[in-house]
DNA sequence: CCGGATCCTATACGATACTG
DNA sequence: CAGTATCGTATAGGATCCGG
């Protein structure tokens, strides 16, 4: 087992194989790492939004996507749906506290690449030259 | 601007907008949260390893997928390859400082999903209650 | 052993139109 | 306002063969 500078474990969970293939693990990060899911649990955070609001943030999504994201991170209990039978009908998204939990560990990750893109899209137009640090 | 329970910076910092679609961050985010992305830079965070070894630690990678995610991780500044020039080759991958730093803000998520995923996909299962918490 | 090239399929995603 | 339904496309991703 080796042992280099980033030891604060007692043993690299993740040693041999980070987890199998098709596991529930898999499963849950694909939803998270989807193409919006980032965004969305992260603009949730902040507080409880509406459809509308949660379409601005994040911007560029589509209605379809937006749907479909949404259920799949209310069906894993990351966000919660509030629907008032009005009309016009009024719907918040919130996070549950899973879901604060999980974007409590995604807003350090999406600050670090916001501080960071310029530099990095930078050096992959140059071509990636030889030097990575 | 809406004050919650979860308030502790002095502000959102992605209060009206996560990012702008097409922007460098929108590009790391989904260069990062690829399919395998996540998988390979945590696997590497244990250390410096090889191609074949990356194939077993992110079991279910194709070849090509594997080239692929190492080269755009390569050309983000992400990961360092170092070819032997040696019959049968030999290659090596690593973390880059930059990289370090990715996965280091990774490791956490990747192991609070570890710890939860069994729980989030059973209710998933049981088709999603009412109660998210 | 390490991949590049090619072909092919699944599906993620977007655009548009329609509904309660 | 908050969605659903349908369709078409782009591309992510897998299988296989080949080459250094």
């Amino acid at each position: 087992m080796k042992v280099s500078t980033q030891e604060a474990a007692p043993a690299f969970p993740f040693a041999d194989g980070i987890f199998p293939a098709g596991c529930p693990s898999r499963i849950v990060l694909d939803h998270v790492t989807s193409k919006w899911g980032v965004l969305i649990l992260v603009a949730l955070s902040e507080g409880p939004q509406r459809w509308s609001e949660l379409r601005r943030r994040a911007e560029g999504i589509s209605e379809k996507m937006l749907a479909q994201t949404l259920k799949t991170l209310e069906a894993d209990g990351f966000v919660r749906r509030e629907a008032q039978p009005i009309i016009p009908p009024r719907v918040d998204y919130s996070l549950t506290v899973s879901g604060q939990e999980l974007a409590a560990l995604l807003l350090p990750l999406v600050s670090w690449i916001a501080g960071h893109a310029d530099t990095i899209v930078g050096r992959s137009a140059r071509k990636a030259a030889g030097a990575g640090d």
